[in-house]
DNA sequence: TCCCCTCGTGGAAACGTTTCCATCGTTAGT
DNA sequence: ACTAACGATGGAAACGTTTCCACGAGGGGA
């Protein structure tokens, strides 16, 4: 119908820019950028009037521009494997307050296991949308991913990754966490432990596992074999298996996230806690705390880690020569003893 | 030492640009262009000339420049009141999967219940640093943050908040899941129920508050008085006050987060689950369904609500005339029935 | 008194992209 | 065979900002 309408009279409002700002506040274009970004030198009556200006016309500087010009986004891209883990989000948490602070904002994706995703979202990365970059992409033996991080040359911070591979890491001692976990249970008695670690293709499951090692061999004892599962690879199958064999498990050290199947698992089958078995979790919650009964965890320091390692990505993002070594910092765990260890009981077993 | 250095031995690489492609593959700017957005009017021979130099070259394209160019970002932000809830962290992982698959990356950010913080993140928007924003902060009775929100015109979609504001909202029956807890409680004989919900200035917490007195009115019944508590203003004291009066409290419905409290304070006052108290969670989560005993709840679906807006925003984005009309869509929510609830008992309380 | 330096100011240039416009070559139709 | 039309192509313009450069005025020192 109004084909032929006068396109101009719906035409939507041109957004104000700091050439309208300069021009109603009678002053150049350098000038009304200078007062906006807080020169000194200009003379204070001309700063008013600018600033009656941006007032009067609801001016909003355009950061996209800005960006274009000065060749930088003050955006941080932060990549996990997911968000809905707690401790991806409390990491987030940390470090989108460390980087806000600094002016930064974050943009944040999950690969949600998927490495295509995990390539895509880098890509993005070079497009320069991002200044720096947090990656908690945890598989660390994958050539091409390897491959394709050393090309990105934006300043860069790894989570929880190996600190082999020339770039900065900040990370847990996980393999200090798995050991004291293992240790508190051989000084109980147990032997028969299972453990339930990350994934073998990253460095958190490979450092769990060598700590869990590492408790068996310093005291001259064999690390069980066939007792180490990956998360997800687990469950009350396996579950079932390892208390029928000849010398059943007494414990179980696993993941935060298997304990909910663990627990579903002993209360089915009739295992009182910590009578029957004893079980630590790796990763802590307030939950662990109250249940009956309380579950003993070794925690970290999500929130630490996630400061520090922003505070590293800013200092390297503000290095002009980026010719400085590697970084590698690292945050402790601690070991909480609940109700869900005890000393292994002797008799026979936990059948009901 | 070195000032007088040549400057230009040290320089930093100049970036690839599309001019570098186009020169290089011996084509104009314009088709470069057109080649690398699919424009089909392009020359076979050309096309592959370009796609070669940009392999070349490792050229990547500027996504500033582009959004300038474009006057889109294809960014949207979120902001959240904290990403440590597990909800809201539902909630962006699935808001991010949406809006990924569309080309848009997620901004977060959250409050952490602070205002002058809103306030900064509402600014950045205006900035034009996102073509969209889903917003689940809560408060929604500030007249100074309806205001500013009403400024904003870019496309939003609210969260979880009053839909009276005339903008787009996605929300959960909150009012029906805490009615049909209720009423699971009243059927069970419970008379003296506690409350512990959202703030009151948030239209959750309002919603809540509601089902609550609408489970009692409906069999005419009184909706106990002084037994309402907002989240975070409760704690050990109040619930031991609770259990003092002449009445004392029989059930909790209670806000995920407070469980933990909750059952820490039953545990050391030696009241048993479910004899001495029943419980209802308002939120859900595994570990709630394999705690002994297992805790009934009232579940959401965070990832519907988030996908649901996140469409929405989309639909809105895409919108070139914003003439339409507000939007309102609403998820339900679903009670899971567990082991923490239980018929009154009649008998002398629970003292050990 | 003249010159030089300094300080404040205005405007052009540049950032890297997309799009529009003009041009050129080719093909088809009369 | 000539013209008209159309498709492909190259390059200028524009997006909104910051920065650099040039210029003018004013003041102080010689």
């Amino acid at each position: 119908m109004a084909k032929g309408g006068t396109r101009q009279s719906a035409a939507e409002p041109r957004p104000i820019t700091i050439k309208d700002v300069a021009s109603r506040a009678g002053v150049g274009l350098g000038t009304a950028s200078r007062v906006l970004n807080g020169n000194e030198n200009v003379a204070p009556h001309l700063r008013e009037q600018v600033f009656k200006a941006v007032q009067d016309l609801g001016y909003h500087p355009n950061s996209v521009a800005r960006s274009m010009r000065l060749g930088k986004s003050y955006a941080v891209g932060c990549l996990v494997t997911d968000i809905r883990q707690p401790i991806a989000a409390e990491m987030i948490a940390a470090a989108e307050n460390t980087l806000r602070r600094a002016g930064y904002t974050l943009i944040v994706a999950s690969t949600h296991f998927d490495d295509s995703r995990e390539a895509e979202i880098l890509s993005l990365l070079q497009n320069r949308v991002v200044d720096g970059m947090l990656l908690a992409v945890n598989r660390d033996n994958d050539p091409e991913t390897a491959r394709r991080l050393a090309a990105i040359n934006i300043p860069m911070v790894l989570w929880e990754r190996s600190p082999d591979g020339g770039f900065d890491t900040v990370l847990t001692e996980h393999r200090v966490g798995a050991r004291r976990a293992t240790e508190h249970l051989l000084e109980l008695g147990h032997r028969e432990i299972a453990l339930v670690a990350g994934h073998l293709d990253t460095w958190v499951g490979r450092e769990q596992r060598a700590g869990f090692d590492a408790a068996f061999t310093a005291r001259r004892l064999e690390p069980p074999a066939g007792r180490i599962f990956e998360v997800g690879a687990f469950g009350a199958r396996k579950l079932e298996a390892l208390c029928r064999v000849e010398r059943p498990i007494t414990a179980i050290i696993a993941n935060i996230d298997e304990i909910p199947g663990i627990l579903h698992f002993c209360a089915k089958r009739g295992l009182v806690l910590p009578r029957d078995m004893s079980i630590v979790s790796i990763g802590d919650a307030s939950i662990l705390e109250v249940m009956t009964p309380s579950i003993t965890a070794v925690r970290g320091n999500g929130t630490k880690v996630a400061q520090l390692a922003a505070t590293l990505l800013l200092k390297k993002m503000a290095d002009k020569q980026p010719e400085t070594a590697s970084e590698r910092l690292s945050v402790g765990m601690q070991l909480k003893i609940r109700h869900s260890t005890a000393p292994l009981n002797d008799g026979g077993g936990g059948h009901v």
